[in-house]
DNA sequence: AATGGACACAACCGCAGAGAA
DNA sequence: GTTCTCTGCGGTTGTGTCCAT
C-alpha cells in the first residue's frame, strides 16, 4: 500500500484476515476483554500489530454489528448528519445503529456522493474537519504539542493573542445497537443503546450526563433530494422533525442535545461565512 | 472463455489527543 | 512542564468481484 508499515516489527501477517486470526481474536477478547491492543497479539498469539487486531474487532467482529445493505433512512440520516458534521465519521457512527465508522465513511464515499450528484447536489468539503492543514510536519527541533500549543496562542508575529474558544457540541460518540428484548409473547419489543468507547477528538462541553447522548427518531418520509436546503443543510433535523428507521428501532431525542448540535451549527456557519468573507477580500 | 475497467470494501497508515510516568 | 505510550480517528490504498466487451 505503498507506506511504511505502522508496526516496524518483522514478520507480522498483513492484508485479510483469516478465519483463524478471527477465531482467536474473538476467543481472546472474549475472555479477557477488550484493550491492550499493543499486547493482544502476542497474548492471543496472533502475528498481527495490534492496531490491526483492534480495527479487525471493532469493525468486523464485534457483537451487533450490522452488515449489509444500508437502507434509505439510514443514507437519509447519513446525509443530514454529514451535513451537520462533516467527515466525523465516528460520531455519525455513533448515532447508527449497528453501523462502524469505517463502513460509513466507506458507504459515504462509494454511493452517497454519487447518489447526492445526482439529485444535483454538490456535496459540500468540510473545511472546518479537514486535518491535512493541522498535519503540517513541524519545524525542526519542536514537538507537535508545541507547535499546537503556540498557534493556539500567537499570531504570526508572535504575540500572544487572545483566542476565543469555540466550543463545539461533540459529545461521546454512543454507539447504537438494536437490542431486541421481547417478552414470551414476542409482542413487546424494546430498544436498549450501548456505548462506544471512543473519545470526542473536539473541543466539549462537558456533557456529563449519558441522557444528553439520547437520540429521538421518529417517522417521517423524505425524498432523498429533500434532505439538503440551499445551505446544504435541513433544519427540520435539527429542530427534532421525526425520523423513521425501516427496522422501527426508536431512541430518544434530549432537546437540550438539539439545543447544543444547532449551536455547534451555527457557529460553524459563521466560520465558514468568515472564510468566505477573507477570500473575497 | 479471456480480458480489462469500474466498483466496493477491508485494511493500512499517519496523526492527534489523553493520560501516565 | 515535558516526554512517552496507548488509543482512536479519518484519509487513503490494495485487492477481490462484477460486468461489459
Amino acid at each position: 500500500m505503498g507506506r511504511a508499515p505502522c508496526c516496524a516489527k518483522e514478520g507480522l501477517r498483513k492484508g485479510p484476515w483469516s478465519t483463524k486470526e478471527d477465531s482467536l481474536l474473538i476467543n481472546y477478547i472474549n475472555q479477557y476483554g477488550e484493550g491492550q491492543w499493543r499486547s493482544l497479539p502476542k497474548n492471543a498469539g496472533l502475528l498481527r500489530c495490534g492496531k490491526s487486531c483492534r480495527l479487525r474487532w471493532v469493525n468486523y467482529l464485534k457483537p451487533g454489528i450490522k452488515r449489509g445493505n444500508f437502507s434509505e433512512d439510514e443514507e437519509d440520516l447519513i446525509v443530514r448528519l454529514h451535513s451537520l458534521l462533516g467527515n466525523r465519521w465516528s460520531l455519525i457512527a455513533g448515532r447508527l445503529p449497528g453501523r462502524t465508522d469505517n463502513e460509513i465513511k466507506n458507504y459515504w464515499n462509494t454511493h452517497l456522493i454519487k447518489k447526492l450528484k445526482n439529485a444535483g447536489i454538490e456535496p459540500k468539503p468540510h473545511k472546518n474537519f479537514n486535518k491535512k492543514e493541522s498535519r503540517k510536519q513541524p519545524e525542526k527541533g519542536k514537538s507537535r504539542k508545541k507547535e499546537r500549543k503556540k498557534s493556539k496562542n500567537e499570531n504570526s508575529k508572535g504575540q500572544i493573542v487572545q483566542v476565543e474558544k469555540i466550543k463545539v457540541f461533540a459529545p461521546k460518540p454512543i454507539r447504537i445497537s438494536c437490542v431486541i428484548c421481547r417478552d414470551k409473547s414476542f409482542e413487546n419489543v424494546t430498544l436498549s443503546t450501548t456505548t462506544c468507547s471512543s473519545n470526542s477528538n473536539f473541543e466539549e462541553e462537558d456533557v456529563g450526563k449519558e441522557k444528553e447522548n439520547e437520540v429521538k427518531l421518529l417517522p417521517r418520509d423524505l425524498e432523498f433530494g429533500e434532505l439538503l436546503n440551499g445551505d446544504g443543510f435541513c433544519d427540520e433535523f435539527l429542530m427534532g422533525e421525526s425520523y423513521n428507521f425501516s427496522n422501527k428501532c426508536l431512541v430518544e431525542i434530549n432537546d437540550n442535545m438539539v439545543e447544543k448540535v444547532y449551536e455547534e451549527y451555527l457557529l460553524l456557519l459563521s466560520e465558514i461565512q468568515e472564510d468566505q468573507k477573507e477570500q473575497n477580500c
